[in-house]
DNA sequence: GTCAATATTTTTGTATACAAGAAAACATAC
DNA sequence: GTATGTTTTCTTGTATACAAAAATATTGAC
């Protein structure tokens, strides 16, 4: 399944956008890309389109696109959908997960706590990853897995930053744990609490995080 | 706002596509339909790429983009997903909502019930939209409103289809009036379970729809 | 010097031209 | 007749060229 340059073009300059590279509000200026890339305003284009799909980047008809990155409200915002989507997840999961799907969940959260003692951030994250993508899939419902999937990519630079903060992985192992005894004892609903406010914090620590630590704001 | 030709393409393409005029699995020629828009190839692309992103086409890299209608099983997902987020919505907007808002809803809820006495398929479908997004904007969240209004459209045609059966659109009122009694009464959990169902019913019926009437699709 | 109107430049949107990969057609071997 | 390998055609992806709109600069009036 080869790609087409368009496509690696819009993931680079997603990464670029959620490294900060780009300022919030500037303006994608296509000749300038296109050099950089070293193509021409085509494919360029075709990327732009997609990112401003997905919603990085606001594109003004005859004006450009310029990168949105969404404020301290919208983030929240958007954490609470994710800990809702993920409470369905949860709710569904509880009556129809198979065991193999429990043992997998136990298995990536060891391998999280692993990550925690060795300091393994870039581990800790992959694993996390898993553990939510094995409970949007053991929902049962392949669009709303889909939907959860486009989501926690769309949070994951906001996600990883917040988990710099001191103790915060171990505190989500734990929230971890509690989930997964929830599901073990099919109790959808506590499940889904449990993972709600799992999700839910991370968002609020986030704006926390921005609060204290960014008096220069826009 | 002087929107390009290219949005508008995607427009009416969507409209062939949900109307039936391409069939599922149809290939989708860029100079054929570039011919029958009297436009260059590129826009045409542009707007095969945005019917892309919103799942209504698949596009295979060198091979073409082909119209994908979702199946049996994919829309029962779909309506799920969509009753569990206006469940969320009803939830949140039980504790925030004001008394204008009330007001609208009923003011909807009453002209739907015109529309019904008048057989005016349009008008309650109409009334219909305004009410469930009401209810999405006074979640209080702007992401998940937006989410709402996104699926809510994909959605529309088959929702469409499915009010056309007996006595659905009589019923679907009286599901109305019991999510805003629900609100007056400040009873979230009551609230969003009755929208809950009053969704997810849609989905069924539509499954049962085509399940009985199937043998020749339109 | 400020403001407004016009001219210039820049930048987006669209058309066309070209390149490369995939599908189809054809030919040959068995 | 079928299967395989080659050639041709067709289609997508990319580059370039052009058109139109917006931004910027320039000129002139006051």
């Amino acid at each position: 399944m080869e790609r087409k340059r368009a496509d690696i073009i819009a993931e680079e300059l997603e990464g670029l956008i959620f490294d900060g590279t780009f300022d919030n509000g500037e303006r994608l200026d296509e000749v300038q890309l296109a050099e950089k890339f070293s193509v021409s305003r085509t494919p360029i284009r075709e990327a732009l389109q997609k990112l401003a799909q997905s919603g990085l980047v606001e594109q003004i008809p005859r004006r450009g696109v310029f990168v949105r990155q969404p404020g301290p409200v919208e983030l929240i915002e958007m954490f609470e959908v994710m800990a809702e989507l993920e409470a369905v997840c949860a709710r569904l999961s509880a009556s129809r997960i198979s065991d193999e799907a429990l043992a997998d969940l136990h298995e990536a959260n060891q391998r999280c706590n692993e990550a925690v003692d060795a300091q393994d951030a870039d581990l800790y994250y992959r694993e996390n990853e898993r553990f939510h993508a094995i409970l949007y899939r053991q929902s049962g419902n392949r669009f709303l897995e889909q939907e959860c999937l486009r989501l926690h990519r769309r949070l994951q630079p906001f996600r990883r930053l917040q988990l710099r903060l001191r103790g915060r992985m171990r505190q989500s192992m734990g929230e971890h744990e509690a989930i997964v005894k929830a599901l073990e004892a099919g109790d959808g609903n506590r499940a889904s609490a449990e993972i709600r406010g799992h999700v839910a914090v991370q968002g609020e620590k986030f704006h926390h995080l921005i609060a204290n630590l960014k008096p220069a704001a826009e």
